[in-house]
DNA sequence: TAGTGGTCTAGACCACAGC
DNA sequence: CTGTGGTCTAGACCACTAG
């Protein structure tokens, strides 16, 4: 087989799937179509059927086709369900926007964890170390955050100083985590909550909650509380912008 | 090389993949750690190089390792910024919940979109479908629908009946998209959702918009009001459920 | 400059599902 | 049964960069 003399482009089969690709994006090839068999698509490209392989199975992973043995590989039919989420570390998140980060500790204690389902959960039993805080952008409130932190998987957090860096930049940086589950909501804001945002009772907030863990230790839970249109979350489906 | 035995099992690669995975998650190996050397994988599992490059390289597109030419392999750091997210239909949502899906239509008319930033970027001076419904779980209020369709990416829209079958739904089943962009929030219900939803007005609500491509036709916009509690997004990072 | 990942080849055999 | 994807091999050369 001749080298082909590339020049910085993308590897062949990069190129291949992003043909593909094109063709399904474009719409030329719609949902339910079949698309050639490998060892055709090897022939157009001039290539082994390997390097095809490689190409329509990133492909399937991606979720635009679906390949099935003896029937072929066809055009898959798009889902909604899900997306890319960003979600951020909100010290991150307000320095991005080009503004001055503050966190304001409101308390900070270490107790025993509580029978509750949800602390032994966390902690079975362990220390907790319990941290509110306000996050402030420009000087104004951005997030109320309260925090748990299980002892058991983190004990180096009992001597850590959060009121410069916010426990959760912290963890990111010390605490390798594995797994992590997030629940997005609404919530009226209590008279807490409040107060620390400098908001009405009731006011309409949005809620992230967070676990993490370490493969199968529980390493914090958080529940962030932002006043309605101070942040709102994005999340994408779609062309990734790398490769293309 | 002689040929194994394989009954049933995942593949070599899979295999492969499996266990760099597991040394990572459990943390045998640590961020930044440096993970042996391509060749040497070969020689362990007894394989080709190509069949250890097929795992690291998913490995590595899943965020777990970084690959440097050579320097070599290395376990990632992780980060929180991105995980899935399911939004799922509406219809299916509240029918998987095994309850009683209906959809009260409550205004559908049609007319040339207007010159606000938001519908121009939508129909650009064509015709828009615009439809408000209420979504309803066991007969009580589960979400209000404000919608948007562009008639000129979906003319054929014009002639449905969207009374017993929501919006969302038949667009889901007829017009492939391939790009989505969700945002996610609060807000305090005003008169019209406090209304429709049944709850007081200025109580929260999470609210839900999603924009949908089809290559660069714009399809739809929609905006999906919640009472606060009805519904939460729930977002995960970590192992995938399949191919363990 | 040596060693790493990056890519590709030209085969091969297999399992499986559609015909 | 046949053709499809599924997987793997035993090499090869290249590009890059850390040392």
């Amino acid at each position: 087989m001749i080298t082909k003399a590339r020049v910085n482009t993308p590897s062949l089969t990069q190129r291949i799937r992003n043909d593909l690709e094109e063709k399904i994006r474009s719409g030329a090839w719609r949902p339910g179509d079949r698309i050639p068999v490998e060892h055709e698509l090897a022939a157009t490209y001039g290539c082994a059927r390997m390097t095809v392989t490689r190409a329509t199975e990133a492909l399937a992973e991606a979720g635009l086709i679906v390949r099935r043995k003896r029937a072929g590989s066809f055009v898959a039919e798009p889902r909604i369900e899900s997306a890319v989420l960003d979600i951020p570390d909100i010290r991150a998140t307000v320095t991005a926007q080009g503004k001055r980060y503050d966190v304001d500790q409101l308390s900070h204690r270490q107790r025993m964890a509580s029978e509750t389902s949800e602390e032994r959960l966390l902690a079975a039993g362990g220390r907790l170390l319990e941290i509110d805080c306000l996050h402030r952008a420009d000087g104004r409130p951005f997030a109320f955050e309260h925090r748990l932190i299980s002892l058991k998987a983190v004990p180096e957090a009992a001597d850590v100083d959060f009121s410069e860096t916010p426990a959760g930049s912290w963890l990111l940086g010390h605490v390798p985590w594995t797994e992590a589950e997030h629940r997005i909501g609404a919530v009226g804001a209590d008279d807490k909550i409040a107060e620390a945002l400098a908001i009405e009772r009731g006011e309409a907030c949005l809620v992230l909650e967070r676990r993490t863990w370490r493969g199968d230790a529980h390493i914090t839970w958080v529940r962030q509380v932002f006043p309605a249109g101070a942040y709102d979350l994005v999340a994408r489906f779609g062309p990734k912008p790398e490769t293309r």
